[in-house]
DNA sequence: CTGTTAGCGCGTTCAA
DNA sequence: TTGAACGCGCTAACAG
């Protein structure tokens, strides 16, 4: 019982299968009368186009292939999401690879994706333009988000640099001086901008530094807060250089018997949707995350449709990330006895999230 | 500048493409001398096979389908990456659909998957047995994960009627009576049984019920939960469907002026990542979501390799939630001033998640 | 308006 | 051991 071709509803209905191919793709001249017994036979076959011929044929996959570090965490998670939402407005599939240990294996990776999509959205940090280039034979479009501005290449790339220094010359503006900062992992190139930002702000200020390495995890976060509890003299600011290390720290803070903001006063970075939820709710440098996910996509599709043409987008899009400033950041108030646990601002940010990529979940 | 082809490749080491093939894919009895001319050709004009055509002739493509509802929530996510590990592990690749508004679209969803993966992974509840023999012709691999125990089908199922059983008897056992319950949407078969469930441990212990509709979102367990903070009498506990309806709950009762779990428990269904972060930390039902996707999408695997064979395996697999006992839920101690935001308990439990899919984020 | 045919790029018989 | 030829399922020219 195996699954009928365009031949078998061709037979069927008695014509050829150009015809067949015509009426289902709605492309070409056909009589009325033909165009039924196609369709009649179709249903009674139960006819479903095989799309891996047709992309043979047509060249065409209408799928496009997300390369990225790994599927932990919520930013990733917005991220494809948002890519999906403009994946199915076009018409296009999606399809993820994650977790490429080194260079090597990711340029496998990449490379396994020819014949399968019609472009790629690169995330690994492993694939700098020397790998990339190894890895793909013939011109696949490509868009990197790698977070290094690989110029030359159509990209999108976060500010991390301006990002961080927001962060400080917001904590500085509420009145810490002694700001800490978590790291994210070496090597990471987002981690080190950020880590650079943060350096040239405080020096600028003429505030000391204070830099305890992280690992982009809750835990490493966690770890990082209570080792920075211990401090002496005791960091009153902690910036991390995201959102999740940030409530890692929140954590530990508060179980080193600390209150946020009134002892220490705390930052993050991405605004994945937790940052809202914990309490004190999170202070946070917001990138869309979502809507930059859609965003990437629909100009890679632009990227893909313009194969051949004018390289004119060779740009590097940057994203800047916009500072929202909820409870965990607030200036210490006069009266400690004040919970900061809910104010309408963190209400706010909680239940006016990006509307326009809104949805249900389980 | 096209990308090379196999033919390329052949006319290059002045051999036929036959050989071409039989070195590459290192089947079939090659001489030393021809294999390294061909992989030399191979190197010198980079060639990459081209997956979309050797799925055609070979009738495998190595990707498998993942039809979900939609992409929001750690829930999906972290389903999504457990089957990943699994994927790469096997050598397969993931393509994921989603949000599909009726059974319409989710079945036209499907079809188009035809001829692109080798099985399907189905957790749309749109998709119906009747709706999805009608989606497919032509006998592809399917995994339901659709909530329904589709019997006479492989499927994986949550025991949630269960789970849910659990939860109230944990409640009750730690003296609670007036124990409500945040619902999932109507319709949808994993939220309709965890109200069944519900009802059935509560009419068990004889205590009265109150039920309250929510959407699976946290904005809608927030209001649910202020709504609850409002009724008279209040109840002394809260089981939520799902985890993050229960974050939100979290959220509104604590804005009231109400302590979690003093005033009011809370326990919810899932355990997703956040309900180790929240404070109190949430008690809850624990499904291993990553490891269940993993399981799953092994065990789709391995229905693929056996297609054809006795369809032997036709089992519905059965999750069964274990409890997670944090804060949320603790019996109210004696001496309210003692803050409950971290025990030993809720420590571990976030720092010691499944370690075997443990990995980085960002 | 319709049918025939040639590829799309690759795996795989079957002879040689 | 190698190569020529066919087929996977479909689209797109080109005849008719």
């Amino acid at each position: 019982m195996k699954a009928a071709t365009i031949r078998d509803v061709a037979e069927r209905a008695e014509v050829s299968v150009a015809s067949v191919s015509r009426v289902l793709n709605g492309a070409g001249p056909v009589t009325e009368a033909t165009r039924n017994r196609v369709l009649e036979a179709a249903k009674a076959l139960q006819y479903v186009p095989h799309s891996g011929a047709r992309s043979l044929s047509t060249s065409k996959t209408q799928t496009i292939g997300v390369i990225l570090p790994d599927l932990y965490g919520e930013f990733f998670s917005e991220l494809i999401r948002g890519m999906d939402v403009a994946a199915r407005a076009l018409g296009y599939h999606l399809i993820v690879s994650s977790s490429h240990d080194d260079a090597e294996e990711a340029s496998a990776a990449i490379r396994s994706m020819r014949g399968r999509v019609d472009g790629l959205i690169v995330l690994s940090p492993h694939l700098d333009a020397a790998n990339l280039a190894a890895g793909l034979a013939g011109r696949l479009p490509i868009l990197l988000m790698n977070g290094g501005a690989d110029a030359g290449r159509p990209s999108i790339v976060v500010d991390n640099h301006g990002g961080a220094v927001q962060a400080v010359e917001h904590l500085a503006a509420t009145g810490r001086r002694r700001i800490a900062h978590i790291a994210g992992p070496a090597g990471n190139l987002e981690a080190e901008t950020r880590l650079a930002g943060y350096l040239e702000a405080m020096a600028r200020a003429g505030l000391p530094t204070t830099v305890v390495d992280g690992e982009f995890t809750q835990s490493s976060g966690y770890a990082a807060g209570a080792e920075l509890a211990r401090r002496e003299p005791r960091p009153d600011a902690v910036f991390a250089a995201n959102d999740i290390m940030a409530v890692g720290a929140m954590l530990a803070l508060q179980d080193a018997g600390l209150r946020v903001p009134e002892d220490v006063a705390l930052i993050g970075f991405d605004d994945v949707p937790i940052a809202a939820l914990v309490r004190p709710g999170l202070t946070t440098l917001r990138i869309k995350i979502a809507e930059t996910g859609r965003g990437a996509l629909e100009r890679l599709v632009r990227l893909i449709n313009a194969a051949g043409e004018a390289v004119a987008d060779t740009a590097c899009e940057v994203v800047r990330p916009e500072l929202v400033v909820r409870p965990s950041s607030q200036a210490a108030t006069s009266d400690p006895s004040v919970s900061s646990q809910s104010t309408s601002g963190d209400r706010q940010s909680v239940t006016a999230e990006t509307p326009s990529l809104k949805g249900e979940n389980s």
